[in-house]
DNA sequence: AATTAAAGCTTACATTTGTAGGCGGTTTTT
DNA sequence: AAAAACCGCCTACAAATGTAAGCTTTAATT
């Protein structure tokens, strides 16, 4: 059982990029994120060797440059993150939120059969 | 439509105090905290003065002091912290989330159960 | 070969957050 | 009335975050 890091709003981004592919190299983390950032290759650099810093990344040392790959998966971050959110915001309760949805009308008919079926599926 | 602020997780404990019953005075904020936190009373202090000038509260003023009210529901808080957090790691999927659970095997049968009910009864 | 571009390392700097302490005035206890 | 407790206001200060720029070495282009 691993600590996950905590992984900030922006540093999710690159961690998506490279979650979807990897390793890569800066330069195409870099383009992995035009279109959804403004940044600067500057700043996404920043938030790659912070990422390394706090272990969500490591790297492979190329000739040009590094290859940077996740040490912690999606799913463990994803985890770690709806448990932070859930206890802050819902105490802890999927339940809740998801009651809060169905009672703000969140959802469409679609997704509400989609939820439905996952569940008889279980 | 309003702008809900951003409050955080030390903040939330505070807005949780006050959206149970409001208003209070900082020292019922203090002591509504006991047990929860081991934060000191100045500490306390502070996040509610963050608070209201994040104008997530407001007060009255008393002759013992200031009287604090929340100007945003909890429900809208949660809603938006929600779509904050299903935003950035999820896609902005509620479904994701749940099928994530279920997946995980994080529910129990009985919240399975619950879960269906509350689908159905919608 | 010379210039330009890129890589990573270090530094920057404002804002938000966690976590208080000090100060001067008021209220409540002794 | 004097002391103790409490009030709110202002200040503090480190860590995390968002958002880069500068410098030095290396690689790519002309």
């Amino acid at each position: 059982m691993k600590n996950i890091p905590q992984i900030s709003d922006a540093e999710w981004l690159v961690m998506k990029v490279l979650w979807k592919e990897s390793p890569l190299g800066s330069s195409d983390v870099i383009n992995g994120l035009k279109g959804t950032t403004d940044w600067k290759p500057k700043t996404i650099k920043t938030l790659l060797s912070r990422l390394v810093t706090k272990k969500a990344l490591s790297y492979e040392v190329g000739s040009r440059g590094y290859s940077y790959y996740p040490l912690v998966s999606e799913n463990q971050c994803a985890k770690e993150e709806a448990r932070s959110f859930l206890g802050r915001v819902y105490n802890g309760s999927l339940n809740l939120l998801v009651k809060n949805f169905i009672e703000n009308k969140e959802l469409s008919t679609e997704e509400i059969e989609e939820l439905k079926k996952l569940l008889e599926d279980k």
